[in-house]
DNA sequence: ACAAAAGTGTTTCATATACACCCATGC
DNA sequence: GCATGGGTGTATATGAAACACTTTTGT
């Protein structure tokens, strides 16, 4: 009904595509999902879906999120928008491409299997079809870009972790090794990064030290300097 | 036809919010025009248009800036693209917004007259409705993040352009005075800043020598660098 | 005892910042 | 001759990078 007014403008399919991270065994994992329509039936494909009459596109990534792995309150960012007009061979489909970093302990291994979902390394990625490819090197370029100078990395971790965790994941992103000496030094530095006093043995003969991360005063420390 | 394929899948209306800079004496400013339908009849806002039916995102934004100001070939870069069910009392629209950097020059004086269209200092901006003023503060955010790693502001410059010239765009940008002799210092170290040996008198008693940027040089280095 | 990960500081180098004066010309 | 913008180097401070050994504990 309010779309009366605009009588006469074409209108378009609108769709979530997500890039969705985790972190395991060092590695940094994209989950993708097994193609059901053709082409390409059963080759690997972003994790995708229309949205909603009266829904936003956020939302719509949380739901796409929430439906694959049972996860709320992802952590999500938006990449960029992808409207070339034969981008998607079923339909006119613009496309908007969120990035999304979860802790992969809390998410549903049984609803993935369900929806023909699996974990890639980031190291061993599949070529993917139509502009999905360029929508992940885009995220992977984004998420670079934002561990140089934000935490969201620790979106990856559960809320209590070690530093060599940190480390990993830091590694896993860049695609590089880092000094132990000068990552720990860094954080150091900063005193949102909570010793909890607890100890981790599961990685390691020595034990490690558990940390978490105060991100009200991280918060607080950021508007300051503002 | 193509779109019978996802029968029973909402549509939307897809629409693009351009954010034009460019740079005149000593100022950044942005293009907004007076509003045309109601509510909010005559107030700026940004320049939109309904992306066609055969149209690519990137396309519509330069459709737009090719009717309002009569360029081509501008630099235009995505900023994000806002969905919100509410945003636009019109009907549901998803508007993927740019921003765009011309040599205003370049552009047609009387064709931005003609569709009501205005010059405002990055200084001394309106307040803009629905969602607009988002968009605005997030290209703004965008563009100063990129001049510190990318020549892109050149685009608000001629082609030959003094060092004072882009200094002021710079400052203009980032909203602060910067140091004349640690500008200039680190422009030439960059050998792509090519002096000309013509001189510009217009803006000085002195003459100021006048610069051009050899952009093929600056790729292949870059490609070069990575 | 040895393998495997945890933990810890200093030096060096590169980059960023602060800072002040002379020059050429139009009026 | 003076006002206006054009042009030039050095010294200091700050942050980034390189670098090696000891500790703890499970096997």
């Amino acid at each position: 009904m309010a779309n009366t007014l605009y009588a006469g403008v074409p209108q378009f399919y609108v769709a979530v595509d997500c890039i969705i991270f985790a972190y395991e065994n060092n590695d940094i994992q994209v989950l993708l999902q097994k193609r059901k329509i053709e082409p390409f039936v059963g080759e690997p494909t972003l994790l995708g879906g229309f949205v909603g009459a009266e829904e936003s596109l956020d939302d719509a990534a949380h739901r796409v999120l929430l439906e694959r792995t049972g996860m709320k309150d992802v952590f999500l960012e938006q990449v960029e928008t992808f409207g070339e007009p034969d981008r998607d061979p079923g339909g006119r489909v613009i496309s908007t491409a969120y990035y999304a970093l979860l802790n992969k302990k809390l998410h549903d291994t049984r609803l993935i299997q369900k929806f023909g979902c699996e974990w890639y390394s980031l190291k061993n990625l599949p070529m993917l079809h139509f502009d999905h490819s360029k929508m992940l090197a885009k995220a992977i370029g984004i998420l670079r870009d934002r561990i140089g100078y934000s935490p969201v990395a620790l979106n990856l971790l559960p809320a209590e972790f070690t530093l060599t965790q940190l480390q990993r994941v830091y590694e896993g992103i860049l695609g590089m090794e880092l000094d132990k000496r000068n990552f720990r030094k860094r954080l150091k530095e900063m005193p949102y990064f909570i010793e909890t006093g607890k100890k981790d043995k599961s990685f390691s003969k020595r034990a490690a030290a558990l940390y978490n991360f105060d991100w009200m005063m991280y918060k607080q420390l950021k508007y300051y300097h503002l």
